[in-house]
RNA sequence: UGGGUUAUGGUGUAAAGGUAGCACAACAGAUUUUGAUUCUGUUUGUCUAGGUUCGAAUCCUAGUAACCCAACCA
C-alpha cells in the first residue's frame, strides 16, 4: 500500500499535462549561471527539476546559462557538476546558452524583420529616464521609428565589432506605456567586448537574460521551466517572444526559494564573507554551500530529504534550521560508525587497576548489529571529558561526582574515590576504583548506574584537531537585517580544540569519513587532516536534554 | 500612491463547500551500557470585517499585511 501523498502545485500541474495529453513525457532543466558556488537554495531547485524528471519518467538538463561573459568562469562550471552529482543527481544532456549563440542571434534578425526590435543609441541613463517609472508610463525612444532594413544593418555592424561597449542595443519593440515593466521595450542584446569562458572572442554582442533563456528552453523542448517567484513579471515576455518567433511553447511556473534561519542565501553577500575573510573559502563548513555543506560531513541524503520535506509553494518562507538538522541527525544516526573522542580531557586512573595491564575491550560500531564491532583497549590510565565530573553533583547528575559511579562505556562500572586540583582548582586527576565483576557484557556486579561515560585509553590514544562550528549570524533572519552583516555576524562560528583525544581506530578514517563520536555529536575528517595531525569536523550535535535540563535548575 | 504574487499553530506544508491533518520545534512520560536513538502523550493555527450556505480555510464583497517589478545582472 503506498501511502497517499498530496501532490504539490507544480506536480498537479504536470499531471494534468500529462493526463490530457499536453505532453507525452516532461522536460525540466536546471540552469545555473556559472558565476558562483551552488548553496543550499540551488539544492531545493535541483531536487525538484530532476526530482520531476524521476517521478514521471522524464528527463532533466543541466544549461549553463552563461550569456554575461564579465562574470563567468570555468571554475564554476566545474564545481557546479561536481556539486549536482554528489547530491545523487545525472542530467541528461549538458548544454550552455552559448551553445545557441548563432541561433539567438538569428532569432533577434527575424524580430528585426518582424519590425518586433530596433537599434537604440540611447544611453543607458537616457534608457531609463524614457522608461517612466511603475505609475507612470514611459516614451517612446527617438530611435524606435527606424526602418527594418537600417535597424537590420545596424545590428549587422554591432555584431561586427564596429561599436563600443554601450553605444546601441538592440530592443524588442514592444509597448512602453506596458503596467509590466519588463515590457516596455526591453534590451535584447548589448555590446561587450570581453572574452567568454567558452566563445572566447568570437563574439562582441550577447544576448540577455529574457532574450537567451526561453529561447533556449524552446530548443530543448523544455516542458517545464521552473523557476523561483521574482521572475513572475518575467512570464509575459517569456511568452511573447516564443509568440513573435513561433517556436516550440515551453511554459514558465515560478516557485517560492528557499530561505533558511541564520544564514543567508545571496550570492553577494555570500561573496563578502569569503572576500573578507569571515570564512575561509567557498567551502568553509560554515557557508550554506553544497560544498560547505559537504565539507562540514553532511550526507547527500539527508540534503534530499530535507528538500521534500520543505515542501513547494509560492509563499515566502523561512525555513527553521532544525529541520535540516533533523534530516541530518536521522541519516547520520543510520549510517555513521561509532567512536569514542575525549574533546576536553582530564585524566582519570583506576586505583585498583593493576599499572601495565592491557585488556582488549569489544564495543558496538553502530546502532544494529549490521553495524559490527571493534576492539578498544583498557587499562589503568583513561583520559575522560572534563564536563563528565562535577566537584559538587547538581541535581539528577547522572556522572562523576565524588563517591558516585558511572559506567564507562563498553567497559566497567567505577566509582570516584578522590581527585587533584592544580593551584587554580583546575581539577587535574580522578581517581576511582572499578568493579572487576562489572565488565560490559559480563556484569555479576548487580549495580545499578544512570550514567554512561566515553573515555579513551591513556596509553595508545590519538591526539587529534576537532573543528567546531556554530551559527555564522546572531540574528534569524540575516536577510531582511537592515544593518551591515558585520553587526550581527557570530564572531565565536569556529572553536578550535587542538588537544582532543581520539580513539585509535580513527588513524584509519578517510577524508570526509563520517563518525558519531558517542555522546558528543557528529564528526568527519577534514580534507585538511594527515595520518601525524588529525583533523575532524563536527558536523552537528547529538540532541541534548541534559543541557536544558542543567539550565532549567540554575 | 501603477502592476504582479502570497496570506493556515513558533516554523514549513496539506485539506479542490463536509472531522483543520502531517513534519520540525517545544513540553511531559517510558525504554536505554550514548541524558543519543526508539516509543507514548500534550500544547499551539485558518490575516480582518461583513455576506452566501444546512455547512466556509475553501465561494462573494470590502479591507489589511508581506514580498517582487523602474540593471546594457541572472
Amino acid at each position: 500500500m503506498s501511502e497517499e501523498k498530496s501532490l504539490n502545485f507544480i506536480e498537479e500541474i504536470i499531471e494534468n499535462d500529462l493526463n490530457t495529453g499536453n505532453y507525452k513525457s516532461i522536460i525540466t532543466r536546471f540552469p545555473p549561471e556559472p558565476n558562483g558556488y551552488l548553496h543550499i537554495g540551488h539544492s531545493k531547485a535541483i531536487c525538484l527539476n530532476f526530482g520531476l524528471a524521476i517521478k514521471y519518467g522524464g528527463s532533466t538538463n543541466l544549461r549553463f546559462d552563461d550569456t554575461n561573459p564579465v562574470t563567468e568562469e570555468t571554475e564554476y562550471v566545474e564545481s557546479i557538476k561536481e556539486d549536482i552529482k554528489w547530491l545523487g543527481f545525472n542530467w541528461s544532456q549538458e548544454l550552455y546558452a552559448s551553445d545557441y549563440f548563432d541561433q539567438l542571434f538569428q532569432f533577434a534578425v527575424e524580430l528585426i524583420q518582424k519590425d518586433l526590435a530596433y537599434v537604440d543609441d540611447s544611453s543607458s541613463e537616457e534608457i531609463a529616464a524614457l522608461k517612466g517609472t511603475p505609475t507612470e508610463p514611459g516614451t517612446n525612444s527617438a530611435f524606435r521609428a527606424r526602418t527594418k532594413e537600417e535597424n537590420l544593418q545596424l545590428f549587422m555592424e554591432m555584431k561586427d565589432g564596429k561599436y563600443k561597449d554601450g553605444e546601441k542595443v538592440l530592443r524588442a519593440k514592444i509597448e512602453m506605456a506596458a503596467t509590466n515593466m519588463l515590457m516596455r521595450d526591453p534590451i535584447i542584446y548589448r555590446i561587450k567586448h570581453a572574452h567568454h569562458h567558452r566563445t572566447a572572442n568570437k563574439w562582441c554582442i550577447y544576448p540577455m537574460y529574457d532574450f537567451a533563456h526561453g529561447q533556449s528552453d524552446s530548443i530543448e523542448n523544455i516542458t517545464h521551466s521552473i523557476c523561483t517567484l521574482e521572475f513572475i513579471p518575467h512570464r509575459e515576455l517569456y511568452d511573447w517572444f516564443i509568440k513573435s518567433l513561433n517556436i516550440f511553447p515551453s511554459h514558465q511556473y515560478e516557485f517560492a526559494r528557499l530561505n533558511m534561519t541564520y544564514t543567508v542565501m545571496s550570492k553577494r553577500k555570500l561573496l563578502q564573507l569569503v572576500n573578507e575573510g569571515f570564512v575561509n573559502g567557498w567551502d568553509d563548513p560554515r557557508m550554506p554551500t553544497i560544498s560547505g555543506f559537504r565539507r562540514k560531513g553532511f550526507t547527500p541524503k539527508s540534503i534530499r530529504n530535507f528538500c521534500e520535506k520543505i515542501g513547494v509553494a509560492k509563499r515566502e518562507n523561512l525555513i527553521d534550521l532544525s529541520l535540516l538538522e533533523f534530516c541530518l541527525r536521522e541519516d547520520l544516526n543510520e549510517t555513521a560508525q561509532r567512536a569514542m573522542a575525549v574533546l576536553d580531557p582530564v585524566k582519570l586512573i583506576i586505583n585498583n587497576y593493576e599499572d601495565g595491564k592491557t585488556e582488549t575491550l569489544q564495543c558496538e560500531n553502530g546502532p544494529t548489529e549490521l553495524a559490527g564491532k571493534r576492539n578498544l583497549e583498557f587499562s589503568r590510565e583513561l583520559w575522560i571529558e572534563r564536563e563528565d565530573f562535577m566537584e559538587e553533583a547538581a541535581k539528577k547528575w547522572f556522572r562523576l561526582a565524588p563517591g558516585s559511579m558511572v559506567r564507562l562505556k563498553s567497559a566497567y562500572i567505577v566509582k570516584c574515590e578522590s581527585f587533584e586540583k592544580d593551584e587554580n582548582g583546575k581539577i587535574t586527576t580522578i581517581f576511582c576504583s572499578y568493579f572487576p565483576n562489572s565488565k560490559s557484557g559480563a556484569d555479576e556486579s548487580g549495580i545499578q548506574v544512570k550514567g554512561t561515560i566515553h573515555w579513551v585509553n591513556a596509553q595508545n590514544a590519538l591526539s587529534a584537531e576537532i573543528r567546531l562550528y556554530d551559527r555564522l549570524f546572531n540574528v534569524e533572519n540575516p536577510a531582511a537585517d537592515e544593518r551591515d552583516f558585520k553587526e550581527y555576524i557570530n564572531l565565536n562560528s569556529l572553536e578550535i580544540i587542538s588537544n582532543a583525544f581520539v580513539e585509535p581506530s580513527l588513524l584509519n578514517a578517510k577524508i570526509e569519513d563520517r563518525f558519531q563520536f558517542i555522546r558528543k555529536g557528529y564528526f568527519c575528517l577534514d580534507k585538511d587532516s594527515t595520518k601525524d595531525h588529525l583533523i575532524f569536523n563536527r558536523t552537528v550535535t547529538l540532541k541534548d536534554t541534559w543541557s536544558k535540563e542543567a539550565k532549567k535548575t540554575d
